[in-house]
RNA sequence: GGGCGCGUAGCUCAGUGGGAGAGCAUCCGCUUCACACGCGGGGGGUCGUUGGUUCAAUCCCAACCGUGCCCA
């Protein structure tokens, strides 16, 4: 391409797709294990299969994106395993409602053709999020991409059930679960949102077997207590202490119930007694189990008062609404109802469907999690597990501690189905599949036939096993074996239990070695106002419609540098991407200016020799090396935003507006074109982990080692010279000419009036030129000042006006006056010069001479001027 | 109720036990031969409140007020 080419604003349209096209055509993303280079393995959270890209992922996946990228320039044996998972309950729910309106169901159409029509539907959907994360620029080892329900995944899946099971780990029991009556389906405690509402509390008598007063309940579920099997008050309380072991009748159905204690009771609530209701609600279920009460359920899966197991009156058949209303006017009625109050309180709604969630007493499969969760404990208090920021280790910690055995069945048919089997009698038989099933049957249950539980299993346990199952477990895999354990998991928070605490579990008990040894935490995205991205308000932003308008690298720029390390939330603000796409064409003008050089470009990367560097070459190489540290050290931190804004300063405020400057003086010739290649190519491999596109592109037209720079080598600071010398008289130019610049505007001269400095002769040539070509002015020369290079640069100053000139030294006189009391003020303090570091008031001396000196000089000036009035 | 955060310029946020910073916004000036998606300059803050520790507090501690997330 020739410079006539290169427009002047960088259009990310024009080159992303197609060069993530010849990324992925030439294989780059592509690793094989490779045990002679240290393994950097990063497993991709899996996305829901028929999910779409929202901000959260450029939060969370650039991170891996970055650090995957930048460890494959550094040389290691780097890959970003990726994969999609299938999302039982979300995936159902949105295929159940496609079926709907064809007036089909699950049940017409059986479960095998159900599935052909669920694998359809992932097919349809399943490269949605995989072709966004390609527009995001993301680049996993795409050959490598799996599947939840994979054959192979699906082994692992059905391995560590068996093997769990047959360990005493799984177990089938009658639980109090989370039913979820519009999805038809158990729930665990992480699928379920609480959410605090407006409610009544409703205050009802029992009266005693023998027609006395009994007592006055309070409850929120009235409907509940056709299913009351006790009243419970705390044995403490003085109030009902004569009626414990009494009974009393439920209004109503006529039932006589018995008064209990228990310590579980708040007195403080309602009348401090409360109907106990076992089948249906968590503490009841307690109570109930305390004093082995009977649990009799009142509801049918679809929440509807069913006489099943008990009588239940003329509610029958009810919908759980509708029966509390009738059961109030009854209540009503019959004069049981005394009061009703307002009361807040939590529901549970299911997660995905959003339908109140109703606690059931049902048969299902638990995972006993005390024995797993201990080592997942002790890794982290161990130090063998790590977390960034370390405050979501308690969050971890707690999870633990209060750890509750694990619902994994699900009445769902998209998924991995239970690998179970019962005989007529109702034995239990799991196996591997079916054949070794008939097996088991065969041998131990006199050949009965079998039939298999038609559940599937949560889709948290097949993501429990991502970071190995990926690799090939069970089986043994080259993959397995360099890759696992992978270097660390990047993830939101809010699935610290759901997920990365149960692969801690799984990985420690299934392959006895963590499954990554850091968690880095990534912050949620909220909107400008801090409110959470949603649909229904309506201020949800699509990504794909942030890279439309300013391309991929300013999206991902521009949500990085919102991050911080220790943030918990980005508030996103649309405007930084948009300043990352100004950031953009910064570095293509940098890269045109580069190329338009007279002399052109070198053909290779080389820097001139030290000695005949300008001091600006000087000055800006010393700072690559400098960034080049820094950006790595951030990278190891995974200080991302703080990361992108170094570079972005560097290349911004130093390369650009700096460095490019000075190339553009006569004395820069010989040394620019290859300084200045050298220094952008170096930026853009720095750059490269963060924004990929653009710096391929201007790293193409540069001088360049190698096919690409996604398998270019990291920056090598030890090909830069450090200069502390050179830094310090730049940052003395760069203080002298903002001075100067300053001083133009306050003076009112025109931008490109004809303009005097002094210069004190003392000055070297080189600086003097920088000077004055930075300061777009004319030398005059004035008297030698004492000191260095430094000290004749802050001498530096503007010919203006005499008025206006003795005006300014005056307020100059002034504010050093003021500067000088401060300091002398601080150091006449006994206590300070006593007991302040002595650095620390060594450093305030110096600084006390220097306002001394530039005391002295302004009087200096300042008398001169009045003096030649 | 328990846990974890946050409160710094109009907005979004850095930051440090020793004189308050960035980007955007705003104001002024610039068609300077890479870039107006740009260049140069400026204004703007009692660092939530009240106490405490310290020679010294925006920073450490306590309480309070406001606000957010997670868990129950």
């Amino acid at each position: 391409m020739t410079n006539e080419e290169l427009p002047a604003t960088y259009d990310p349209r024009r080159v992303e797709a197609s060069r993530y096209a010849w990324w992925e055509e030439k294989g780059l993303f592509h690793e094989e294990p490779d045990p002679a280079r240290p393994p950097f393995i990063i497993a991709m959270p899996p996305p829901n299969v028929t999910g779409r890209a929202h901000l959260g992922h450029g939060s969370t996946y650039t991170p891996m994106d970055i650090l995957t990228r930048y460890h494959r320039m550094l040389g290691d044996n780097a890959d970003w395993l990726p994969g999609t998972d299938h999302a039982a309950i979300a995936t159902e729910s949105v295929l159940v409602r496609e079926l709907a309106k064809n007036g089909e169901s699950r049940e017409s159409l059986g479960r095998p053709r159900y599935l052909e029509r669920a694998w359809a539907w992932a097919k349809e959907y399943g490269g949605t999020i995989e072709g966004q994360f390609r527009t995001l620029g993301f680049g996993p080892d795409w050959e490598r991409s799996r599947f939840t329900m994979d054959e192979g995944l699906s082994a692992a899946v059905r391995d560590a059930f068996v093997r769990l099971y047959r360990e005493g780990l799984i177990y089938r029991g009658k639980r109090l679960i989370h039913w979820d009556p519009k999805s038809q389906t158990t729930l665990s405690d992480a699928e379920i949102d609480r959410e605090e509402c407006d409610a009544t509390l409703w205050f009802v008598r029992y009266r005693g077997v023998d027609g006395g007063e009994g007592i006055v309940v309070a409850t929120t579920r009235p409907e509940t207590m056709l299913g009351d099997v006790a009243i419970a008050v705390h044995p403490n309380d003085e109030r009902y202490g004569a009626l414990i072991g009494s009974k009393v009748v439920l209004p109503l159905t006529g039932r006589a119930i018995p008064v209990i204690a228990d310590d579980a009771v708040d007195p403080g609530f309602g009348t401090g007694a409360v109907k106990v209701t076992p089948a249906h609600d968590a503490v009841d279920y307690e109570i109930g189990r305390r004093h082995d009460l009977p649990m009799p359920s009142i509801f049918d899966l679809h929440a509807r008062i069913s006489d099943a197991e008990i009588e239940v009156g003329p509610y029958n058949g009810l919908d759980r609404y509708v029966a509390r209303d009738r059961i109030l006017a009854d209540l009503r009625a019959s004069g049981a109802l005394l009061e009703e109050r307002a009361h807040r309180m939590a529901i549970a709604r299911s997660e995905r469907s959003g339908e109140v969630v109703e606690p059931m007493l049902s048969l299902q499969w638990f995972v006993r999690m005390e024995s797993l969760a201990k080592p997942a404990l002790a890794a982290y208090r161990e130090g063998r597990l790590r977390f960034v920021p370390e405050r979501y280790g308690r969050t971890y910690e707690q999870w633990l501690e209060q750890i509750r055995d694990w619902n994994i069945s699900r009445q769902v048919w998209w998924g991995h189905q239970l690998p179970v089997w019962y005989t007529p009698d109702g034995s239990i038989v799991v196996a591997h599949d079916e054949g070794e099933a008939r097996a088991i049957a065969q041998r131990d249950h006199a050949g009965a036939s079998l039939t298999r539980d038609p559940d599937t299993l949560d889709t948290w346990f097949s993501s429990a096993l991502w970071p190995f199952s990926i690799l090939g477990w069970p089986a043994s895999t080259p993959e397995l074996d360099h890759w696992y354990p992978t270097s660390v998991l990047i993830t939101g928070g809010e699935i610290i239990f759901l997920w990365v605490a149960r692969m801690v579990m799984m990985g420690l008990h299934l392959l006895d070695r963590l499954p990554f040894p850091t968690v880095f935490v990534t912050p949620l995205v909220f909107d400008a106002q801090g409110r959470k991205m949603s649909k229904s308000l309506g201020n949800a932003i699509d990504p794909m419609d942030l890279v439309v308008k300013y391309g991929a690298d300013a999206f991902r720029v521009g949500i990085l540098r919102q991050m911080r390390l220790e943030g918990q939330e980005i508030r996103f603000q649309e405007s930084r991407c948009e300043e990352a796409r100004n950031f953009n064409s910064k570095i293509w003008n940098a890269l045109r200016y580069a190329r338009a050089l007279s002399e052109g470009l070198p053909g290779a990367m080389q820097l001139p020799l030290s000695a005949e560097r300008t001091l600006a070459d000087r000055w800006i190489v010393a700072r690559l090396r400098a960034t080049i540290e820094r950006t790595s050290a951030l990278f190891d931190g995974f200080d991302f935003g703080n990361a992108v804004e170094t570079l972005w300063r560097f290349v911004w405020y130093e390369l650009c507006d700096w460095y490019i400057e000075a190339t553009k003086m006569p004395e820069a010739r010989a040394t620019r074109a290859s300084v200045l290649s050298y220094v952008l190519n170096a930026s853009m491999r720095l750059l490269h982990p963060i924004a990929p596109f653009i710096t391929e592109e201007v790293w193409q037209a540069l001088p360049h080692d190698g096919e690409s720079i996604v398998t270019a080598a990291w920056p090598d600071p030890f090909e830069c010279a450090e200069d502390a010398r050179a830094v310090a008289e730049f940052e003395a130019f760069q203080r002298c000419i903002e001075r100067i610049r300053n001083e133009r505007v306050a003076y009112g001269l025109a931008p490109r009036a004809p303009m005097n400095i002094r210069i004190p002769a003392n000055l070297p040539e080189e600086l003097r030129a920088l000077v004055l070509h930075f300061g777009a002015a004319a030398g005059l020369e004035s008297e030698a000042v004492g000191g260095d290079a430094i000290a004749a640069l802050d001498a530096v100053s503007v010919e203006a006006p005499r008025e206006q000139m003795t005006e300014r030294y005056r307020r100059e006189v002034e504010r050093l006056l003021a500067e000088v009391a401060r300091s002398e003020k601080k150091l006449a303090n006994e206590a300070f010069v006593a007991r302040a570091a002595a650095e620390v008031v060594g450093a305030e001396r110096a600084k006390l001479d220097g306002y001394r000196n530039d005391l002295r000089r302004a009087r200096e000036a300042l008398s001169a001027m009045e003096a030649g009035k």
